[in-house]
DNA sequence: AGCACGCCGACT
DNA sequence: GTCGGCGTGCTC
């Protein structure tokens, strides 16, 4: 369509069901993907041009496009990677458009801003508005005047009377610094020989430049960054922009630093935590092609691209990378699709692959490279079994006798070693024994853990915390509550208890705030602590140099669940955990304690045969029709009040569609059935590889409307199946 | 997502 | 008699 259409239909950030349509004024000249001004309601709103034609299709009165912003127009790629996110997912375009305006301040232009700090002269007059202020403005940087107006709870003209009387100063904000250019043969880090083949493989698919998927699977400590370093450095070489994801927000500052040294300039960072300024900077940086590197948390995805030519999705079987609130979407699965549309080769890497993406390999729809440790070791260490139906167990006890002396040992020769229990707190259940009454959580349908560190109990589902009772709540028998189970905390207490004189410290996400979970990762990695008890968040990418025994204090938790994935989930985890000991010189070792020693995982474990392993969880999964054999969905139906909840599922259950190949499980109360207040239920729908599951869902969800408090969301691939 | 319209409880 | 609670619905 020409530049001098008439009409522009605008997708907006919200859930509508299309774009709107408005008016060009003469001379204005859209094209597609322009970012416009157009009104809506009594409001002004951004939006993206989406079409353009010369009738519009509604009979309503249009209205003008404001304006057009001095933007970079988002790409034919995104707009079609969008309008595909959304009919993959059932979501409207615009809440998924929504994601790509996440950097509001982006579009005001480069203007320069004003900021004020603190001088050392005090005001004239002071004030309590006024000393809030100067109290604020002590403890930072130089804030922009509404920032310091609102950290300190009052109106801008407070600050303007202080500038006035001379306690701040007015200071200019660098304008938006620009990205520097990569430098391609920065780093000098020298490849092993299996490294380069690696490197050499993925380099071709970026050469080639068409759609491609290479699963990078290596172990731990074979060196796949550098590996995927090199396809980055290939992709950026033809004038491309990459895209390096991460599961976590928490882009360790260590592995930003290998990135910039690699290639000689500052990596864009992109996740939640980054502050509104440097949003703006990233966002138009990625827009007009100068930010080149992005390393970024999954919704890095919906920046709007200028010309994106390399995505690698690292450890790319975590399940962080599945969204589960808004648009509940895959970022591994989008980084696939996305390659698809832009038609740009997508590195996926890991240790642990997820099963999708072996059985992707195995139809041929993906390729692979395989790198082998760099010591030439076998892809685990040793691992041994601890059968605990047959080793006396002391009540409050959880280490038992072999592990005992094996961490003995261990600390005996100078060595670290650590425990690991996938449980944060102290204990996951507290009883009262005069009555059995159980310490729940008045929000959701679950325990509550005791955290005796912080003196409280808490809610790990919605976060609700209260202190610890005397006195049982319900029969007021004091001083009989009791602690049922072990967390990490408990083990720790265990630990100091029968290893005296270790230096004992405790590593979980309940540290994470500030910077007490950096310097605990330092103190482990400096030898400080020699006994080390953590949860999952030690199994994910910390060097420790000086470990060479891991116990697992209990390798059933995941297991016990019935979900069909927690075969996968408990290898990836066991096999991370594992992987911590024995790096470096030292060849390290992993005891595991369980009570399903027979267990097909637990002695794959033992004998360290993934693929023998996964080839078998394939089968269960193939006979199950279960992904990635089959397909899956979840409708999750949720309301304040129980009754009607109920019956709106059971309502929904009465009008599913007939469909060959398709069978609707449910309603059944969800898995946790009450969680912040609301209940939940939900339905499975399980469709043979073939169907179009969105079809199916699109018609029986036709016309359904909840009232009220309920509250109907649809998950396509939800991350949990049961 | 806002913001207005609309129908039932405690106040000048 | 009104102010105001937030439930429902519309925005090109």
């Amino acid at each position: 369509m020409s530049a001098d259409s008439a009409i522009a239909d605008v997708l907006l950030p919200l859930a509508l069901d299309g774009a709107y349509s408005y008016r060009i004024p003469a001379g204005m000249g859209l094209g597609l993907g322009d970012f416009v001004a157009v009104p809506l309601g009594p409001r002004q709103m951004i939006g993206v041009v989406w079409a353009l034609k010369d009738q519009a299709m509604t009979n309503k009165a249009l209205r003008d496009v404001i304006g057009r912003f001095d933007v970079p127009p988002l790409s034919d790629t995104h707009r079609k990677f969008i309008d595909w996110l959304s009919a993959y997912y059932l979501e409207p375009a615009g809440n998924v458009l929504r994601m790509v305006l996440r950097a509001p301040g982006a579009f005001a232009g480069p203007r320069e801003q004003v900021a004020y700090r603190i001088t050392d002269s005090a005001p004239k007059r002071m004030t309590p508005q006024r000393a809030r202020v100067l109290e604020v403005a002590r403890e930072g940087f130089a804030m922009r005047a509404v920032d310091l107006a609102e950290a300190a709870g009052v109106g801008t003209s407070v600050i303007k009377a202080l500038v006035k009387d001379g306690a701040l100063q007015a200071v200019a904000l660098p304008a938006l610094r620009r990205f520097a250019e990569p430098v391609l043969n920065a780093g000098g880090y020298i490849l092993s020989a299996d490294q380069q083949a690696a490197a050499a493989a993925l380099r071709a698919a970026v050469v080639a430049r068409g759609h491609k998927v290479m699963l990078l699977d290596g172990v731990t400590g074979s060196g796949k960054t550098e590996v995927y370093f090199e396809a980055m450095a290939a992709a950026l070489a033809g004038g491309a922009q990459v895209l390096l994801l991460l599961p976590e927000i928490a882009l360790t500052q260590p592995f930003l630093a290998r990135v910039e040294n690699r290639f000689g300039c500052e990596a864009a960072q992109w996740h939640s935590d980054v502050r509104t300024r440097e949003r703006d900077r990233v966002w138009r940086g990625v827009a007009d092609g100068t930010a080149r590197i992005v390393v970024g948390a999954r919704s890095a995805l919906f920046l709007p691209w200028k010309k994106l030519g390399l995505i690698v999705v690292d450890e790319e079987h975590e399940s962080a990378y599945k969204q589960d609130e808004g648009v509940p979407y895959h970022a591994r699965d989008m980084a696939v699709l996305y390659g698809a549309i832009g038609k740009f080769p997508v590195v996926l890497s890991s240790a642990t692959p997820s099963l999708e993406s072996l059985v992707n390999v195995d139809r041929g729809r993906y390729g692979v490279v395989k790198l082998k440790d760099r010591h030439g070791r076998p892809e685990l260490p040793e691992i041994s079994l601890i059968d605990m139906r047959s080793v006396k167990m002391e009540p409050g006890q959880w280490i038992s006798e072999p592990l005992f002396a094996a961490v003995q040992a261990t600390l005996a020769s100078d060595d670290q070693a650590l425990l690991f229990l996938n449980r944060r707190g102290y204990a996951p259940l507290t009883l009262c024994r005069a009555c059995g009454h159980r310490l729940e959580c008045p929000n959701c349908a679950a325990s509550l853990v005791e955290h005796r560190f912080r003196k409280q109990l808490m809610c790990h589902h919605c976060g609700h915390l209260e202190p610890m009772p005397q006195a049982c709540p319900k029969c007021q028998t004091e001083g009989k509550m009791v602690p049922v189970g072990p967390g990490v905390e408990r083990l720790a207490e265990e630990a100091a208890a029968r290893f005296p004189g270790a230096r004992i410290g405790v590593l979980s996400s309940d540290l994470s705030r500030g910077t007490l979970l950096k310097d605990a990762l330092a103190d482990v990695e400096n030898g400080h602590y020699n006994l080390v008890i953590g949860t999952q968040l030690v199994a994910k990418g910390h060097h420790f140099p000086h470990l060479t025994l891991v116990g697992v204090v209990d390798a059933d938790l995941a297991l016990e669940s019935s979900d069909p994935r927690g075969g996968e989930r408990t290898w990836a985890l066991m096999a991370q955990v594992a992987g911590r000991s024995g790096r470096g010189e030292k060849p390290g070792r992993a005891l595991v304690q369980t009570y399903l020693p027979e267990h097909p995982l637990m002695q794959a474990l033992r004998k360290g045969e993934r693929d023998a392993y996964l080839d078998q969880e394939k089968l269960i999964r193939e006979s199950a029709g279960l992904p990635p054999y089959g397909r899956l969905a979840a409708i999750i139906i949720s309301g304040e009040d129980a009754p009607s909840t109920e019956r709106f599922a059971r309502g929904l259950s009465n009008i599913v569609p007939m469909a060959e190949g398709v069978t609707v499980l449910g309603p059944a109360q969800a898995p946790i059935a009450l969680v912040r207040g609301r209940h939940r239920w939900r339905f499975l729908v399980k469709a043979k590889r073939e169907v179009n599951i969105q079809g199916f869902l699109k018609q029986w969800l036709e016309g359904v409307k909840p009232k009220g408090s309920l509250a109907l969301q649809v998950d396509v691939d939800p991350y949990n199946f049961l």
